[in-house]
DNA sequence: TGTGTCATGTCAAACGTTTGATAGTAAGTA
DNA sequence: TACTTACTATCAAACGTTTGACATGACACA
């Protein structure tokens, strides 16, 4: 039996869900990329925005938690997205040292311009599922997300 | 009816299937290292690894485009793992300067180890979802990667 | 028999992220 | 008031990947 099992190691690993989810993760991720890159804009910056625009005085270490990522990351990232005059740092009302971040009117547009590409991306995965199909992966998606983040 | 959208464009962002998506990727594979830390592995090699295992004397170009990284990434993860002791390139019998790649014993056993682990993660997930439920969510991540690829 | 074309693998440099360490500031506590 | 404790932000270094360029070797074709 443990046998059948070793045989079973390599083309059981291929059919697993979390490969299949890792695949499906960089396509979308590389599509989104591609359409993005015209506007000058890698998914990272239009995530961040996306952020700032749904919460606006997010601060820095908060979103590094959100996104996953180190504030470190965040910094570099503010630190760019702030060159470009697309967001600005405010100093906390309250706390001295920590910095609220504010999207501009050029960091707003950029935005939507990026979401409208973005927005399609998502449109062509709805539309190849069916809205039924994909409201269900959703579901299971972040059904995963909840059990996987307690184990 | 535009001003209707440009309403929605926060919250309906973090809604979308491949935000759903991104985070359930990034939970797994966060759990994935967590877990394969302790056998001082990451995922990228056991990844590797266990390609190589399922398909012995893979070159390393033809596994640089099943991963979806650069040629430079694949060769700096097998110059480690040679070091290792756990994979060992071979000449090409037609092809001179071409390497196969080949697990060693040492390999092949690091990599059960590793499959384990992962194995008892994507269980932990199946478990969850049920088995049915699991099978509908690989094949709709399959879906989704196929309307993605030829977008 | 040359010759162009393609693919593999490697080197070097640039880039972005993580890790580790440090300083500044606010809040809770003795 | 003084003193922890916790959190934020920043700097510096290490790490891994990508990008670009190059040399080698095999195959198809004139």
């Amino acid at each position: 039996m443990i046998g059948n099992q070793e045989e079973l190691v390599g083309p059981g690993a291929l059919s697993r869900v979390t490969w299949a989810l890792r695949r499906a993760e960089l396509a979308v991720q590389t599509l989104k990329e591609k359409r993005l890159r015209p506007l000058g804009m890698v998914a990272a910056h239009y995530t961040l925005l996306m952020s700032v625009h749904s919460e606006p005085g997010l601060i820095g270490a908060e979103l590094a938690r959100r996104l996953n990522v180190t504030p470190q990351a965040v910094a570099s990232l503010v630190t760019r997205l702030e060159s470009r005059g697309q967001l600005e740092r405010r100093e906390h009302p309250r706390h001295r040292h920590v910095q609220e971040l504010h999207l501009t009117d050029a960091g707003r547009e950029a935005m939507h311009a990026a979401d409208e590409v973005i927005a399609d991306v998502e449109r062509v995965i709805t539309e190849a599922l069916g809205s039924d199909a994909a409201g269900h992966l959703r579901a299971l998606l972040n059904q995963v997300t909840d059990t996987v983040r307690d184990a």
